[in-house]
DNA sequence: AACACCATCAACCGCGGAAAA
DNA sequence: GTTTTCCGCGGTTGATGGTGT
């Protein structure tokens, strides 16, 4: 696929928002909506390279945004929802309202990763690393798994009226019929 | 007090998919 | 049907603050 560079990178500035750049930002959304990355950063007056712009609304600037730190609720949905989708940020991010991919992601990688390898589970397959006492926690048989992911669909139902929730959420949903009460 | 190491989070980069031309 | 452009995603990096020695 033949791509240009997203922005003329002479012209762009890179490295953490100021607060005037993140007024400047916030006022244009406001008056505008989001949408047009490409040319809202020359419309809002900023020198900055769409991508970034989008980047610093969706995970920070927004004002639906949660922050703080994660509940063990939440982070029982990530785990959950992680263990059927796979690193789909995105999607599980649709799935807790006021929460970003790239937030959730970093708490992934920093936190809930390295707490399940400290009680034994490979966080790539939810499986038992080796023989240990996680083994019987995390069976492997598929009535097992099934009621895992169908617990996971319980805590995350995908709502036509979640704001975020991209189609595909609901396409890995039914390729799993089976797991709706 | 000074330094090294670690954890966290914001931001960037490159890619793939979708839409437009 | 092909090419180009843009958007969004996931992986990774860099900066910063906190903690231990």
């Amino acid at each position: 696929m033949g791509r240009s560079p997203c922005c003329e990178k002479g012209h762009t500035k890179k490295g953490t928002w100021t607060k005037e750049e993140d007024d400047l930002l916030i006022s244009y959304i406001k008056a505008h909506g989001e949408g047009c990355w490409r040319s809202l950063p020359k419309a809002a007056g900023l020198l900055r390279c769409g991508k970034s712009c989008r980047l610093r609304w969706i995970n920070y600037l927004r004002p639906d945004l949660k922050r703080g730190n994660f509940t063990s609720e939440e982070d029982e949905a990530i785990i959950r929802l992680h263990s059927l989708l796979g690193n789909k940020w995105s999607i599980i991010a649709a799935t807790l309202p006021g929460r970003t991919d790239n937030e959730i992601k970093n708490h992934w990688n920093t936190n809930i990763k390295r707490r399940l390898m400290s009680s034994g589970i490979d966080p790539s397959t939810h499986r038992p690393i080796d023989g240990s006492a996680a083994a019987i926690q995390n069976n492997d048989t598929e009535g097992e798994k099934n009621s895992e992911l169908s617990l996971e669909l319980r805590i995350s139902p995908p709502s036509p009226h979640s704001p975020k929730l991209p189609p595909n959420a609901a396409e890995k949903i039914e390729q799993n019929p089976q797991l709706l009460p």
